[in-house]
DNA sequence: CTTGGAATTGAACGCTCGTTCGGTTCATAT
DNA sequence: ATATGAACCGAACGAGCGTTCAATTCCAAG
């Protein structure tokens, strides 16, 4: 027995990187087997190896796919008004994303040293890219009086921390709803830099 | 040649603990094996079990540890006054403890799944006290109506997060001194709750 | 100067790791 | 009906894992 019946390529494939996003967050990259990746695919270890070249390129098609998703979904996303209201948007964008797809995120976040330097100077690169938007927001507030930041790059990595830290504590059917989760977040966000939606502002 | 000349237990074991501290930080306690340590070290593998019974309990008494010293560090630091104030307190200290220790910290915070049920309960209850620690100054700014949070857990974990973030990019002898960032972390933390250090008020 | 315990070596154990590969079965196109 | 390639199994490889232990050497107390 060595082809099972119903056996293909095109469930397969989405079902082991499922297997393995899911397990690389929950374990860590480290500790988690191609074997175990298989079992919970229901598949031997060998046959991992017809939809990954190996288990490092796994994790960074992984990493890569998702940072190519999330930029490519914010500059749809992007309000693209006064910097105060871009600063909301990109807040409840990254928190949804996170609450969307935490696996998913938190590897992108947590996995870097887990890449080997090839790799990695990929990612970092895309990574760097996604933090810019942020930065590109808090220089325009800082430019345009809506907002106070003493130092630009060191505020959006505040916030980024910030934000991406919900996934280290939310869960789905828990006491807040995810629509409260953002908007909480977002007006902590802008209070931590001096700045308030426009729709608020008292003239 | 068994016993080298010079060894001494009283200097063998601090430095496998920081030569383990150091190494699961760097690249996490699943990828880092008794070999690597003991070479960190310089020497032999076996050598290790001299100063721990296992791997786990190294990760484990060194997370505990940590967390023990940062509990009561704050105590001696809580300047017991407003609760911004107290706010501002904390997170400068938070800042500092991560500048001074920032492979303890990050494993702390990165390593808890691979605790073993037994031993994350401990670290879990010494982590959810620590938090706490933050949780009541955030309740006791509300209730004294110098903050506005609109929930508590939920912005004690937002600031945690960000605090904690520091880490990940803050590098020695880099463009901000460590004051500058503390400062600049602990205005982020107030604004995002609506307060202001109690010096700064304007009557 | 002797002696006993402390510190360490280095080999070895059983196990699991990532990866390879020959063989086997299923699905599909002709 | 047949043939071909895709999908998969299961065994195997060498390497490295955490851990144990007898043997060995150093240090300190008497």
């Amino acid at each position: 027995m060595a082809r099972p019946s119903g056996s293909d390529a095109g469930v397969t494939g989405p079902r082991v990187r499922d297997a393995a996003e899911r397990l690389f967050a929950a374990h860590g990259y480290a500790a988690v087997s191609m074997r175990a990746i298989a079992a919970e695919v229901g598949i031997g270890a060998g046959a991992l190896y017809h939809y990954t070249p190996d288990k490092q390129t796994l994790l960074f098609q992984l990493m890569r796919a998702h940072l190519e998703e999330v930029i490519a979904a914010w500059a749809e996303t992007d309000p693209k008004g006064a910097p105060a209201d871009r600063l909301d948007a990109f807040a409840r964008f990254h928190i949804q994303f996170h609450l969307d797809r935490p696996e998913a995120v938190f590897i992108a976040y947590m996995e870097l040293r887990a890449l080997e330097p090839d790799n990695f100077a990929v990612i970092e690169t895309l990574r760097r890219r996604y933090e810019a938007i942020l930065r590109d927001i808090l220089a325009a507030g800082v430019a345009a009086g809506e907002m106070q930041v003493a130092d630009v790059p060191l505020a959006a990595n505040a916030l980024i921390a910030m934000l991406t830290g919900v996934t280290t504590w939310y869960r789905e059917g828990g006491r807040l709803e995810r629509g409260e989760v953002e908007t909480l977040y977002a007006q902590m966000a802008l209070g931590a830099v001096g700045a308030q939606k426009s729709s608020a502002k008292t003239f």
